[in-house]
RNA sequence: GGGCGAUUAGCUCAGCCGGUUCAGAGCGCCUGCCUUACACGCAGGAUGUCGGGGGUUCGAAUCCCUCAUCGCCCA
């Protein structure tokens, strides 16, 4: 540990030989024998072939940091990965392979295609997972879990079964969403509703009678061809007459029966409505109560099936749209046409416009599941960070609908359902079914289920679940659960649901909902658009710290992260420079260590209250002051504060102030070097332990380098800083607030009179009082040094051209500068200033004149208020002596 | 159609249960510096009628109403 450090941070160098030392050291694996105050989060689990995005670096950094403030404050922390097999998405990505060889999975067969699957996710699935230790994610990798793993497929199999026994898992003949390229079911979540520019037809239907027509309003024109009637609202005084009267479906030639219906919006449209009970799920509701038949006129693939007339047959649905719309045109039966916008379900995989489809489908009951996750919310066992996502929690259980979790895939949990071929018999088992009760031979339901049906179960199942595991006792229920607010329906939702009905409790009490990373214009970054930022190639250019620092600083609660994919620099450059800004600050500590340091309290050697300086005692009390605010705001999940209360401490306080001034002390002939020492080291550590949470690598390697640790330790594992309420030093803070205060000012004086940086200068400070006479003495030499102050007078000078300041306080500051000075710029300078002030006397003045103000206003208010204009007063008094004696 | 959020410096965002700096940070911009931890740096500086309008109040970026623009969720 001794090299020399070099002088710019190299992260390539540090961090995957330091992410290995930890995993080696086993600092991110759990104890299941411990049972206090465990911190548990379950990371969302990526799909097993995805590759590592922008989305996913914030989603697992975010974890990240709360896991290694927990675990750094002693919890027992287990962060959970996995991989999930997710059903449609790797199946298409096989597919798509197997197209490239001209093949389709029908080509290979059913386990022939299982096969081929297994075998691309034994060879690149789970790489995620190692791509995210790339950005130091400290999961517990001892734990690591596949969603088809077999003790997660037994849950799987588990719950199937319980639910069904209970009656909340059925089978059902229903409109479901329908894919038409994926040719699977989805369910309502899966259908992502999207606005999209559509046009209203309107239809006219003769009736059979020939005494006129009905017109009815539609957005699918090309559904009518499975129209089996024509439904009104019973009290539309319109079409009372025409109620119980045929009409003669157009092109088709099948008379269909006007129908009265209360869930008509007289409102919409003509209030006629056409029923088409195969292809829409109002319709089919209608249809149900009416008594109407159902006519599917689609293929699977969504083209014009058999039902349909001859020439129409086989077009795709949006040639048969434009083909049904240009003859009733051509028959004069087209009334009017609208424009119109509207909500479309796509599909979430691949953004196919889904097709509302009937079909025998598997369904999860969900209103009696959804009761006790709506409670464990409105008790307050279940909170949201941003708050108000309660809200849509409570609106989607209120209004839950049944869940279909059949899929017509083949790549999932087989859903364990097996059907007699003899007597017909459905057997719903934890086992393989081979033979019926009958002696018969059984077949097994062709389809899978959803994704989700799995993952709604991993808190629980990749802790063991049925089994009653040690991991199960130690680690369910869990705390914090991270996502993007896009799966709250999907996963978190059912996981509570979950949650409280195998396990009689839910899996986390925290749902910590993230933004979304975009572009510059507010897109989300996808694949698909190109402006995607690759998180490895951010942390090979500028380290996994940057990403991870410019992660969250960007990111306050609940809102998105913008970032800009042309131009990496600007967006992660500034957590490069922070990261090696701490390199240098501990380079410049640790290199100082060569004499003696001393312990800080407990010690017969301690440090002694009268042997720390003025800077010493507020270094002191801005790091405790820090400790504060950054606990805090880990605590409330306020990460970019946590991170900015950090940073502000160490380039600011530490860096530009008590790095400097401790100079003289450390290689100089000023005593109390050891003193600095110990201070600088202790601050130093502290801050080190406060920032490692977002910037693991930087951190650890600097405390590895801190003299006097225990062999073996860690920071990823060093304890928390504890606030000490006996560092706050109020008198110490505002004196060298005010020493900084009088640094800059004459810092801003040679500046202004381009005084050269090597050139000393004299300074005069006349103080009213003699609050700030003690600051300044104590801290001259740091004035001396940090101002290039040669004099440093107290009281009046002799000279009378220079430059004048005024502090906060009313205290005077010239810099006699003699020629250098030009005097009308100088008045002209003060002028203004006298002018601000003045303003803002007047203001006050009238404040304070105010008898309602002071009436009213809390006496500290009124109080502070005069302090202000007894200042601001001061300071006017003072810069008119000083234009006067500039002759303005 | 229903509900919710946002609008603060050129950019990205803090601040928002009213007064504790006369509105802050980072980046960018201007000026001067290679001062032996750091030029991925140091010092100094410029920049905002806090989306428009109205109201409550002694006092509003902060509360209420309204309009405009953008976005999200649910139909």
């Amino acid at each position: 540990m001794s090299e020399p450090l070099a002088p710019q941070y190299d992260p390539a160098a540090i961090e995957a030989d330091l992410y290995h030392r930890w995993l080696d050291a086993g600092l991110f694996r759990a104890d299941a024998s411990r049972r206090d105050r465990r911190f548990v989060v379950m990371m969302p689990p990526p799909n097993v072939t995805a590759v590592l995005h922008v989305g996913h670096g914030l989603n697992n950094t975010v974890q990240d940091v709360l896991v290694r403030f927990e675990r750094m404050r002693g919890r027992n922390a287990l962060w959970l990965p996995g991989t999930d097999h997710a059903g449609i998405a790797t199946q298409n990505v096989v597919e798509r392979m197997l197209a490239r060889e001209g093949q389709t999975r029908f080509d290979l067969g059913r386990e022939r295609f299982e096969e081929r699957v297994w075998a691309h996710v034994k060879e690149t699935g789970g790489s995620i997972l190692e791509q995210l230790k790339a950005i130091g994610a400290s999961c517990d990798w001892s734990r690591t879990y596949f969603t088809l793993d077999p003790g997660l497929s037994a849950a799987v199999r588990e719950v199937f079964v319980r639910l069904y026994e209970k009656g909340l898992v059925y089978r059902g003949h229903y409109i479901i969403n329908w894919c038409p390229r994926c040719l699977t079911a989805l369910s309502n979540e899966e259908a992502e509703k999207e606005e999209v520019d559509g046009k209203i037809w309107h239809l006219k239907y003769p009736l059979v009678d020939g005494s006129g027509y009905v017109t009815v309003a539609t957005t699918r024109p090309e559904t009518m061809l499975g129209d089996t009637g024509v439904a009104v609202h019973p009290a539309d005084e319109r079409y009372t007459a025409l109620v119980g009267k045929s009409l003669l479906l157009p092109l088709v030639g099948r008379e269909i029966p006007i129908v009265a219906d209360d869930a008509i919006d007289p409102a919409f449209g003509t209030g006629a409505v056409k029923v088409t009970p195969a292809h829409d799920p109002t319709d089919f509701e209608i249809g149900r109560r009416q008594h109407l038949h159902s006519i599917d006129i689609m293929t699977p693939e969504a083209r014009m099936a058999e039902t349909v007339p001859d020439a129409l047959q086989g077009l795709d649905r949006f040639e048969a749209r434009k083909r049904v719309v240009e003859m009733f045109r051509e028959l004069g039966l087209l009334e009017k046409v609208e424009e119109h916008r509207h909500a479309v379900g796509h599909c979430y995989r691949c953004h196919t416009i889904v097709e509302p489809r009937l079909s025998d489908q598997w369904f999860v009951k969900m209103a009696p599941l959804a009761k006790p996750a709506l409670q464990a919310y409105r008790d307050g066992r279940l909170t949201f960070i941003p708050e108000r996502r309660g809200d849509e929690y409570v609106q989607w259980m209120e209004n839950i609908r049944d869940w279909c979790i059949s899929r017509q895939l083949w790549w999932g949990h087989r859903i364990p359902v097996w059907y007699c071929e003899a007597c017909g018999k459905t057997i719903v088992s934890r086992t393989e079914v081979l033979r019926c009760e009958c002696g018969s031979p059984v077949r097994q339901d062709d389809d899978v289920l959803d994704t989700w049906f799995s993952s709604w179960l991993v808190p629980f199942s990749s802790l063991g679940w049925p089994e009653k595991t040690p991991d199960l006792k130690a680690f369910y229920p869990g705390q914090v659960l991270v996502t993007a607010p896009e799966i709250l329906f999907f996963w978190v939702a059912r996981m509570v649901m979950a949650g409280c009905e195998f396990m009689g409790d839910i899996p986390f009490d925290t749902v910590y909902l993230h933004g979304t990373v975009r572009d510059t214009q507010h897109r989300k970054m996808s694949k698909s658009l190109g402006n995607g930022i690759d998180p490895l190639e951010v942390v090979e250019r500028y380290g996994a710290d940057a990403l991870r620092y410019t992660l969250v600083s960007g990111m306050s609660v609940g809102t998105d992260v913008i970032l800009d994919p042309g131009d990496l620099e600007t967006s992660f450059a500034p957590g490069r420079n922070f990261a090696n800004k701490l390199w240098n600050a501990g380079r410049f500590v640790l290199t100082n260590l060569d004499g003696p340091t001393r312990p800080l309290a407990g010690h017969a050697n301690a440090l002694r209250a009268n042997e720390l300086t003025l800077a010493d005692r507020w270094i002191i009390a801005r790091c405790d002051a820090t400790i504060r605010a950054a606990t805090e705001a880990y605590e409330r999940f306020r990460l970019n504060d946590a991170a900015s209360a950090v940073f502000h401490f160490l380039w600011s306080d530490f860096a530009d102030w008590y790095i400097e001034l401790i100079k003289p002390r450390l290689y100089g002939d000023a005593p109390g070097g050891d003193v600095a020492r110990a201070i600088a080291l202790r601050t130093f550590d502290v801050a080190l332990r406060l920032l490692h949470p977002v910037m693991p690598f930087v951190t650890e390697a600097l405390w590895q380098r801190i003299p006097g640790r225990k062999d073996g330790s860690w920071l990823a594992t060093a304890g928390w800083p504890a606030p000490d309420r006996r560092a706050a030093a109020p008198a110490a803070e505002r004196g060298f607030a005010l020493v900084q205060e009088l640094v800059g000012a004459i810092r801003a004086i040679r500046a202004e009179y381009d005084v050269s940086p090597g050139k000393a200068v004299r300074v005069f400070v006349q103080h009213p009082g003699n609050a700030a006479n003690a600051a300044f003495q104590a801290e001259e030499g740091t004035i001396r040094r940090l101002a290039k102050v040669n004099e440093l007078g107290f009281g009046e000078s002799s000279d009378t051209v220079g430059g004048y300041a005024v502090l906060s306080d009313g205290t005077g500051v010239f810099v006699p500068l003699g020629d250098a000075i030009d005097v009308a710029r100088e008045c002209s300078r003060l002028a203004s200033e006298v002018t601000r002030l003045e303003q803002l006397i007047g203001s006050q003045e009238k404040k304070l004149g105010n008898a309602q103000f002071v009436a009213r206003a809390p006496a500290a208010v009124v109080e502070k208020e005069r302090e202000k204009l007894v200042s601001w007063m001061e300071q006017v008094a003072a810069l008119g002596e000083k234009r006067s004696r500039l002759g303005c």
